[in-house]
DNA sequence: TCACTTTGATAAAACGTTTGATCAGACTCA
DNA sequence: TGAGTCTGATCAAACGTTTTATCAAAGTGA
């Protein structure tokens, strides 16, 4: 823990060329014969800046938080991977938070967000934060981008293409032969699920045979992909293959399957929405759509960061790479 | 981002009181009167102390780095959960870094532990973090804990009592009447996985009938476990159950069982190493022995904690709550 | 009344960094 | 030679906190 003072103590020179010839200042007058003394000084004291003291000269931190509702979660990683890679380039630390400890009344709020701790924020909101706490994060004097989600009458959100998402899964199932097709699909407030319900009425609409809608909104978990394979199987024409939002809801429609005993692909075609390892490890393996949730999270953080730089900035739609079909086995034609 | 500055000029008084009055320093001798006025003043502009200026202060951040081989595995999300409480509770803020992102020459290294940026490090050594990386981490400054894992020379680790969860699920399957009982492991490196292998071994030894050994050191991921499956499954005469060393290796186990056409838990009985949410999910669902990961967390931070007050710290086994086994559908007795 | 203590408050330094202002000495040019 | 410019470096202030030392006024006891 070297500082400055000790570097210029070993240079014999001020603290002042110090700074500026580690700083790399370019309007900075200083001999060769010193700036070889003052890198050599720091080296051998093997001298980092001190984050606490920058901090303070510029009431800037160097620091993001991003801020997930569930780390668990695959889907989740590659997002995170985008954000760590982005903020590294930039010059950022990330600090990891669970939207669950944002809590309206709590510490954590004013800990990570009112301490001048973190420059700027990516909000991925998930189904199950309350609007109270969505509210306290977003009035949070930071700079916020939305990730992966939308606030009425908040601009700066960075979305996936769930449009595209939702009609190519949908897509896959009709060009197979389905015609009985159900959607299940997160909660009815999530912009994603509305997003990917337009995709799924796209895709259906412009089917030439008539393909009749079916929806629950039960959310992203497995569970609730459970319950709504359930509730689909009471229906007078159960569907032949279901569009699942998310691939954890889906691994809970695979196991509830096999309770009703319903054979995967054989009785019902299953195709998830976003690609995570758990896909290729399910039986039978999911076929999945691919979203770019990496390059959903560098694109928060450019975001972020021209946010930051006092840009003015629009909702962006990461659309490239599109999403992409990953056929495994959990989709065949549908049975004669 | 009121400072003291602004809250003592509304309540016109000096700065010192002002510090004095919020910090509840005991000593202080300060009226009533003016007491009230500069914690309304506080109020009124919602002050909250600059976390830069006590850092500096105080030179010391009250965050600790919490890192970890791979933030998607299910089974770290519970000691992540741990962590995150024991740090709240103690006035701490986590700051969650990916192993990978360690490397020896890399920027991050130096970024986090180099700059004062943390206090303390609480540490999960992943099976494939190059021992050159490891050491650049436990070399650094800051006061080092390691999680779930141990380092030849270094003092100060918690971790689990994993040769009880390997003797308890080698138990299960002996109870059942199981004698071909293969463990499918980590890599052999890895002082879990020799831990677990001593408790498989122990429980095997208590066996009365003869009960013959054999383990695959693969690793902990889905693939090492379809590995080993397709290797045990190629021995002249093949288990009728594995242990597997961890709950996500276990899933690809299951998998390839499927690919091979045996039958779990008809034809294999399978059982595996922690418990996560992943478990209810699989078909069938997993037979599992919950390990106390949360806990785990908590007396990391602890001991985190004691060192960074300068306390002498001792390895410690986190055995309470004891390994449980969880018994659902992927075990059963062997076919007859 | 004088010496002394108590009360209630402030001044100032320090943590490590950056940067505008300053300064001494050497050089340039008329 | 004297005025001005350039060079190479240092001084000092500021960011927001905490805390030791200081201080004025009021109270206490003989």
């Amino acid at each position: 823990m070297a500082t400055l003072g000790d570097v210029a103590a070993l240079a014999g020179v001020s603290i002042s060329a110090v700074s500026r010839v580690l700083s790399n200042d370019a309007s900075a007058r200083v001999s060769p014969a010193t700036r070889e003394r003052i890198t050599d000084a720091a080296k051998s004291l093997n001298y980092r800046p001190n984050f606490a003291g920058r901090a303070l000269r510029f009431s800037r931190s160097n620091v993001i938080a991003l801020i997930v509702p569930d780390l668990t979660n695959a889907v989740f990683a590659e997002l995170m991977r985008g954000v760590e890679e982005g903020a590294l380039e930039r010059g950022y630390v990330v600090l990891l938070a669970r939207a669950e400890d944002m809590q309206p009344g709590g510490e954590m709020i004013d800990r990570l967000l009112g301490e001048g701790r973190v420059d700027g924020v990516l909000l991925q909101v998930g189904d199950h934060v309350a609007q109270e706490a969505l509210d306290s994060m977003l009035e949070a004097p930071n700079p916020t981008v939305l990730v992966n989600s939308v606030h009425p009458g908040f601009s700066g959100s960075v979305t996936l293409d769930d449009v595209a998402a939702g009609r190519l899964a949908t897509e896959h199932l009709l060009g197979l032969g389905h015609t009985r097709i159900a959607l299940i699909n997160g909660l009815e407030t999530t912009y994603t699920a509305q997003q990917r319900a337009v995709g799924y009425r796209e895709a259906l609409g412009r089917a030439s045979a008539a393909a009749p809608e079916r929806i629950t909104w039960h959310g992203y978990e497995p569970r609730a992909g459970r319950m709504s394979l359930t509730e689909l199987m009471g229906d007078a024409e159960p569907p032949t293959a279901v569009v699942v939002a998310n691939i954890n809801s889906a691994i809970g429609v695979l196991g509830e399957a096999r309770v009703l005993g319903i054979r995967v692909p054989e009785e019902l075609s299953v195709v998830a929405v976003h690609d995570a390892w758990t896909a290729e490890n399910t039986w039978p393996p999911l076929t999945t759509v691919k979203m770019p949730l990496y390059e959903l999270g560098r694109h928060g953080v450019d975001t972020l960061y021209a946010r930051l730089h006092g840009e003015e900035i629009a909702d962006t739609v990461v659309a490239e790479p599109a999403p992409e079909l990953r056929v495994r086995e959990s989709t065949a034609p549908p049975a004669a």
